[in-house]
DNA sequence: TCTGGGGTCCTAGGACCC
DNA sequence: TCTGGGGTCCTAGGACCC
């Protein structure tokens, strides 16, 4: 049996979300990401007038003077994605939620069973989506995951295309290797050495010399973009998390100890809180260190128990900072990677060891995250991130405005910093 | 396209052990 | 005494994705 994959991507997804909820906004420029400052999704009105991902506040208002800017709502987003992947598994049970906006899904063999062909089960469930949720979809058909999902990307917004075998050589002659999901600029650039400018010119190479040049995953990106399948729609449960990470650009650039320091200690903060939300504790974390001109120096810990309280993994990083800080080189960003994640702290006590220390510090950290909750990120933290705390904060500078005035209408007080040295305070 | 943030997966090469 | 070959496990970092 010919195998019938499709690929259904969201078009301008976040900011189509927004104008579904808000018919007001149907047919004019919207932007999402307010937050940081920076656009994370624009509708294709906004696209056409010029406004980019990542282009900052000042300039989409100057390309875009009628720019609607909103605040993102992951939450709202991802209600209307779980009824995205509903609509989908309305026609098979094999779809591969690969992220908010894009899933994969096996409609093999539903042609008999629908009594109609591919092609049109596919529009269906792409009509079905703008019919229900207000949103327009891409949808690509192909023998193959690859080559659904390059076609979807071919006919944006609202395309739907299809590829059989017979069409593939076609198909792919006009579109360029880099642009092939899984060949990233690295890979484009040593292919292009080879004197291969498209995914044709990549199909058509032997499959040998594909496995003596490149790695695994390529020889299966080979395979599937000549239709043989090599990739399944994985419709099992999500995985677990496997890591939290958080990293941070500070502008300008530094080279001063206790200030690059304080931001790692920052991230290590942010990035507990997230754990604690999840009810995830770290047994591993690695430092990151990122310099202006792009390297990168590491370090990684291993903890005795898992953890999910800054103090102590704060602690480590002290320990280990001198390894990856090198003077008179200059910082434009740190990070945390928090990985080997197990769930929850409590279950990782000692019998003995440090019960009364771990039970006093989830009380800590359960009123410090209660605070964060009723007054905003941070009322509390460390003091070892207190310069990184004391910057102007342009991204979340917004967001705590924007709490201010939502608080402030309500007769609330306005927040107050309230900085405790947990460092000092808590031994 | 000179670069924001949060993820996953793969691999080369070292350590260690027959 | 100086040296073969091979397996496994781990880690740091690269590459890619959205």
């Amino acid at each position: 049996m010919i195998r019938a994959i499709i690929h259904i991507d969201g078009d301008a997804f976040f900011a189509s979300c927004e104008q579904a909820r808000n018919p007001a906004l149907k047919d004019r420029p919207v932007i999402t990401g307010k937050e940081r400052g920076i656009a994370s999704s624009m509708s294709y009105e906004a696209k056409r007038k010029g406004v980019t991902r990542g282009m900052r506040l000042f300039e989409i208002f100057r390309v875009c003077p009628d720019a609607i800017v909103l605040p993102s709502d992951y939450e709202m987003y991802s209600l209307v994605s779980q009824r995205f992947m509903q609509i989908v598994r309305r026609y098979t049970s094999v779809v591969e939620e690969y992220s908010i906006d894009e899933c994969f899904a096996d409609i093999s063999g539903m042609d008999t069973l629908l009594g109609m062909p591919y092609e049109q089960i596919a529009r269906r469930i792409q009509s079905d989506l703008y019919r229900e949720l207000g949103c327009s979809f891409s949808v690509g058909l192909a023998p193959t995951k690859v080559l659904a999902k390059a076609a979807s990307k071919w006919d944006k917004p609202g395309g739907c295309t299809v590829i059989i075998h017979e069409t593939i050589h076609a198909f792919l002659s006009k579109i360029s290797v880099g642009n092939i999901w899984g060949i990233g600029p690295q890979t484009a650039s040593k292919l292009r050495r080879y004197g291969i400018c498209t995914a044709l010119d990549f199909i058509t190479m032997p499959e040998n010399w594909v496995r003596a040049t490149f790695a695994k995953p390529f020889v299966q990106l080979w395979r599937e973009l000549n239709g043989q399948a090599a990739l399944a729609v994985e419709c099992g449960a999500k995985k677990s998390q496997e890591s939290i990470q958080k990293m941070k650009t500070f502008t300008p650039p530094s080279d001063k100890s206790d200030y690059v320091f304080s931001q790692l200690s920052r991230n290590i903060e942010n990035a507990c809180i997230r754990a604690r939300r999840y009810g995830l504790a770290a047994r591993e974390a690695t430092f990151l260190l990122r310099t202006h001109d792009f390297r990168h120096f590491g370090i990684r810990a291993r903890f005795t128990k898992a953890t999910a309280f800054p103090d102590k993994i704060i602690h480590v990083m002290e320990s280990m900072f001198s390894d990856i800080f090198h003077p008179r080189c200059l910082y434009r960003a740190s990070g945390v990677v928090l990985s080997r994640l197990t769930a929850d702290v409590s279950s990782q006590l000692d019998l003995f060891g440090d019960y009364l220390r771990i039970e006093k510090m989830s009380r800590l950290y359960s009123a410090v995250d209660a605070m964060d909750r009723k007054f905003g990120k941070h009322t509390v933290f460390a003091a070892s991130s207190m310069a990184a705390q004391r910057e102007p904060q342009h991204t979340g500078e917004r967001a705590q405005d924007a709490w201010r005035l939502k608080h402030l209408l309500k007769g609330e007080t306005q927040r107050r910093h309230v900085n405790i040295p947990l460092l000092a305070s808590v031994r």
